[in-house]
DNA sequence: GGTTGTTTGGTTGTGTACAATTAAATTGAG
DNA sequence: CTCAATTTAATTGTACACAACCAAACAACC
C-alpha cells in the first residue's frame, strides 16, 4: 500500500472504459445481422429514425443521433446511393436538406423488424437489469446533453 | 394501436444507442482534459495500461483494450514518436512486439493523475448509480467476451 | 437595398475501429 | 530434419466520428 495516488488511473477503476468497450462490442454483435440487409450500424439506426419519422432535415437527424454534417452528410449520400433515402432542399429555406425516406427504405423496415429481437438474445441480462442500465445511461446522457 | 410490429425498430425502445451514445459523449467529455496533455482517448486508455504494466506485447495489449492490431500499430507507431512508449520484438519470440514505457512515458502520468477526479466531476451519478453502472456494463461485457 | 450576423450543410484533415489479407517466426507431427 | 499449421503483427481498405473551416441562404437592422 506505498503508492495509492495512481489508482484512479487503472482501467479498472474507470467507468467510461467499459462503457467504451462495451458500445463497440455490442455493435459488433449487430454486424452478421445488420450484414444480411447491407447496413452498417449507424446507417441501421438513420433509417430507424427515418422509419419513425418519415422525412426530416439533417440538423434534426443529427440531434437525434447525437452525430454532426461530417458524419451525416457522406453517410446520407450511401444511403441514397442504395435508394433508401431522397436528399432535397427545403423550398421554404434552401439551407435546409429534407432527408425523406423512399419506398424502398419503407421497404427495408419489413426486413429489419426481426433484427431488434435477435439481438434480444445475445444480451445476457435480465429484463430488470436491462431497464436499470437504459435508465442509468440516459441519466448520464441527460446531464450532458439535453 | 394500429401496429405495434415496430415498436422494437424505435430508438427510443433500443438498449444499444444509449450505450453509443453514452460512450461517444464521454470520450469528448474527456477532451478538454486529455488535450491539455495532448492524447486521444485512445491513447490515454492505452498508456493506462502502460503505467499499471510497464511493458506488455500487443496482443495483451489488444485484450486488455478490446483493440487489434489494425488499431494498435498505427496508435502505437504515434505514441513512440511522441517519446512515451519503445518498441521492441521479443528476444525469445520474434513475433512478439515489447511495448515498453519510457522515462517520457512514466513522467506524463503525474499529468495524468488529476485527470479521473477532474472527470468525476462531469459525471451525473451517484457513487452507487456508477457502481451499478459499471457492474452492468461488466456483466454485458463479460458475456460477450470473457 | 446593403451590411452584418446567424443558421445550415458541406468539406477537409486527423484519428480511430475492424475485417480481411499477408508475412515472418515458431511449433509440432511425421 | 522438414513441411504444414499456428501465432503474432503489420498492411490494406472501408466506414465512421468529429474539430475546424467554408459557403450559401436567410434574418435583422439601418
Amino acid at each position: 500500500m506505498k503508492d495509492e495516488r495512481y489508482e484512479g488511473l487503472k482501467l479498472k477503476n474507470q467507468l467510461c472504459f467499459p462503457l467504451y468497450a462495451c458500445a463497440k462490442e455490442i455493435v459488433r454483435r449487430y454486424k452478421p445481422f445488420l450484414d444480411e440487409i447491407d447496413l452498417t450500424y449507424t446507417q441501421y439506426i438513420t433509417m430507424m429514425v427515418l422509419w419513425e419519422h418519415g422525412e426530416l432535415n439533417v440538423k434534426h437527424l443529427g440531434e437525434c443521433l447525437f452525430l454532426d454534417s461530417g458524419t451525416l452528410t457522406p453517410l446520407l449520400k450511401k444511403l441514397e446511393a442504395k435508394g433508401y433515402l431522397e436528399r432535397k432542399r427545403s423550398k421554404e429555406d434552401e439551407r435546409n436538406l429534407i432527408v425523406c425516406i423512399t419506398e424502398e427504405g419503407e421497404a427495408l423496415k419489413e426486413k429489419a423488424v426481426c433484427i431488434p429481437e435477435k439481438m434480444g438474445g445475445c444480451i445476457n441480462l435480465t429484463q430488470e437489469e436491462a431497464l436499470q442500465l437504459y435508465g442509468l445511461l440516459y441519466k448520464l446522457l441527460g446531464q450532458i446533453e439535453q
